[in-house]
DNA sequence: ATCCTATCCTGTAGGC
DNA sequence: TGCCTACAGGATAGGA
């Protein structure tokens, strides 16, 4: 699943690739994504130069020289192409083709199809619905302990829903947020509320530190990512939780729990993290019932690079 | 206001 | 071997 480190990696390599070139012509497949992909994108993109290629959480935007923006999200499987000469293959699931004046091709792929891909007008950023909500990007601005507890202060839901929040730091999603709280050491069935100053601080010391190790690797590929040269990440050695129900923890050898919170998988040691404050209880509704108490080690996609 | 659930979607894995 | 089903989760609408 795309997050920060994945969407940076992109944009870095699309800064690289494609910034000061001039759209010829964008073929759309028609289909829609998470919304539709305006028609008359075509028309509006033609002739243009892409100027900037920014990041707001997991958000990607590609300026464009007259004014307006490209605003896109890659979901759980999109991907941003680019080829030097243009492709021969058929390749499924591409939704926009940008044909660029000097040959040169960039797609935007996506099976899933919970992408975003809109056109926003320079004036009216600000107040896009999808940018609008969004919490401090970590890396521009990267967060204290003081700052995450300022903005926990109050709230009942657990500190790992509470990572995933994009109105609050925009850019964590599933799999770093587990890796942030095991290098923590934080429970993540903790009450973001109830946790402790210091264990503030050491949550964001280690967001800092995931986030940034990834980046550096290019992210992490579990199955569907890819950089703009349909490379894999290869932050996936590095994790030391998150798909690993049943292996030992790296620190301590104790296994690695599943848990399920707020309908997503949450991976944690428990014994690294065990948290004996504000604790959460651990169902507080029903509940699919069984799968929360992690049972067998499952083993899933093994796309994992 | 806050929290929680269902929904969108397709590739993959596991069961039989 | 092949069919069938469950599952993965980012953002968001709508209900509690």
């Amino acid at each position: 699943m795309p997050e920060l480190p994945e969407v940076e990696t992109v944009r870095r390599m699309l800064a690289a690739n494609v910034l000061g070139r001039t759209i010829r012509t964008v073929r759309l497949s028609g289909l829609k994504l998470r919304e539709r992909i305006p028609a008359d994108l075509p028309r509006r993109l033609a002739g243009r130069r892409i100027v900037a290629a920014r990041r707001r959480g997991k958000y990607l935007l590609l300026e464009l020289d007259d004014g307006p923006t490209v605003l896109s999200h890659l979901g759980m499987s999109g991907r941003w192409l680019f080829h030097a000469q243009p492709p021969r293959d058929r390749m499924p699931h591409v939704h926009a083709t940008l044909r660029f004046a000097d040959g040169s091709v960039l797609r935007f792929q996506d099976p899933r199809r919970f992408g975003l891909l809109r056109l926003v007008d320079a004036e009216a950023l600000s107040s896009d619905p999808s940018l609008g909500i969004l919490g401090r990007d970590p890396i521009a601005d990267p967060p204290t302990g003081a700052s995450l507890r300022a903005m926990a202060d109050g709230t009942r839901v657990s500190v790992k829903v509470f990572l995933l929040d994009q109105r609050r730091i925009a850019g964590i999603g599933n799999i770093y947020a587990s890796e942030i709280l095991h290098r923590a050491g934080l429970d993540p069935r903790t009450r973001a509320g109830a946790v402790r100053p210091e264990a503030w601080q050491r949550v964001a010391r280690e967001t800092r530190a995931v986030l940034g190790e990834a980046i550096e690797r290019m992210g992490t590929t579990f199955s569907a990512y890819r950089t703009l040269w349909n490379e894999p990440g290869s932050y996936g050695d590095q994790l030391r939780v998150y798909d690993r129900a049943g292996e030992a923890c790296p620190t301590c050898g104790t296994g690695v729990r599943r848990i399920v919170q707020g309908a997503r998988s949450t991976f944690y040691c428990p014994r690294c993290q065990s948290g004996r404050s504000g604790r959460l209880r651990a169902a507080s509704g029903p509940r699919k019932a069984a799968r929360t108490t992690a049972s067998a080690p499952r083993r899933r996609s093994g796309a994992r690079h």
